[in-house]
DNA sequence: TATTAGTTGACAATACATTGTCAAATTGAC
DNA sequence: GTCAATTTGACAATGTATTGTCAACTAATA
């Protein structure tokens, strides 16, 4: 079988996903390195506050693609370190809800006026519409991964 | 400071990096899981290929845009399980060279072709020019990350 | 009500990647 | 040739994320 063009350039497309992922990690632990946050510890906290209220590591992890244990543990760190703490929910005994804390709050907002001036920087004179393109292809790419997955490989 | 329009759908475009970067780890892993290979094994494996012929750990990882000692965790991996050997480099007593064996020529051309596939069916129906737009953007923000790494944040 | 299926947090094992540091090897300027 | 700067592999510490499993909780259904 040969590869269509398509996915040719999707093949490239790939490779620069993991070298950027690398490189915005890595911007992301800079940033936040300073108030004792890295990415990770950033990105929960930042589900929390794009909900709107708070919400469960379960439904924080759907939000960001990720495993429950993968946010279970960075949520418990975030509590550990002061950022958050769990609340009860009324709804659900096992299921906690993460709340930021003053701290968390501070730290969040701080890590946003940053983010802010990097963005502004790094996006600047980039077409806008350029970059949604890609968004919108990221999401549709998104869904279509979804849907190998539960196509197993056949030996 | 308010944040750009560009820069507001740039952070757009950052958190599904994040996402599809994770979805595809996961697809990479399944893929090469039956033949003893990860993702990231497949990577250095397939990087010496790409190269055209043997290079050292930290040839590799500049090439990945990873840690030389990242790639070198892997590599060893690799050696340790017999898909590739570590040969003398006559050019540097130091940096051996990555070479794939017989058993990491053939796994690798089997993932390949189930690449082929994988990929065929995951762009099928997206047009080349829209994907090839995105690797030119990635292409320059890797560029501009790599320019603001060496400005760091003033406290 | 009872049973069953799905969700959730906890725990463990494994893999991946970063930063930092050290010593050996290489390279380049002098 | 000598010495300083750089490169490279080795080792350690830390953080991130996956899969798998189990028990507790919830929800749906008979």
């Amino acid at each position: 079988m040969k590869k269509t063009s398509e996915a040719t350039a999707l093949t490239s497309l790939i490779l620069e996903v993991f070298r950027l992922n690398g490189q915005l990690l890595s911007q992301g632990n800079r940033l936040t390195e300073p108030l004792g946050l890295t990415s990770a510890r950033w990105q929960v906290l930042g589900s929390i506050k794009l909900a709107g209220h708070p919400i469960s590591v379960a439904q924080a992890a759907r939000r960001m693609g990720l495993t429950r244990q993968a946010v279970q543990r960075v949520a418990n760190d975030l509590e550990t370190l002061g950022f958050t703490r769990f609340e009860n929910n009324p709804d659900h005994a096992r299921a906690k809800l993460i709340v930021p804390t003053a701290k968390g709050r501070d730290a969040l907002e701080l890590i946003e006026k940053r983010q802010i001036e990097w963005s502004n920087k790094l996006a600047k004179g980039i077409n806008t519409s350029l970059i949604n393109n890609a968004v919108e292809l990221f999401g549709e790419l998104h869904d279509r991964c979804n849907k190998m997955e539960t196509t197993p490989i056949e030996a």
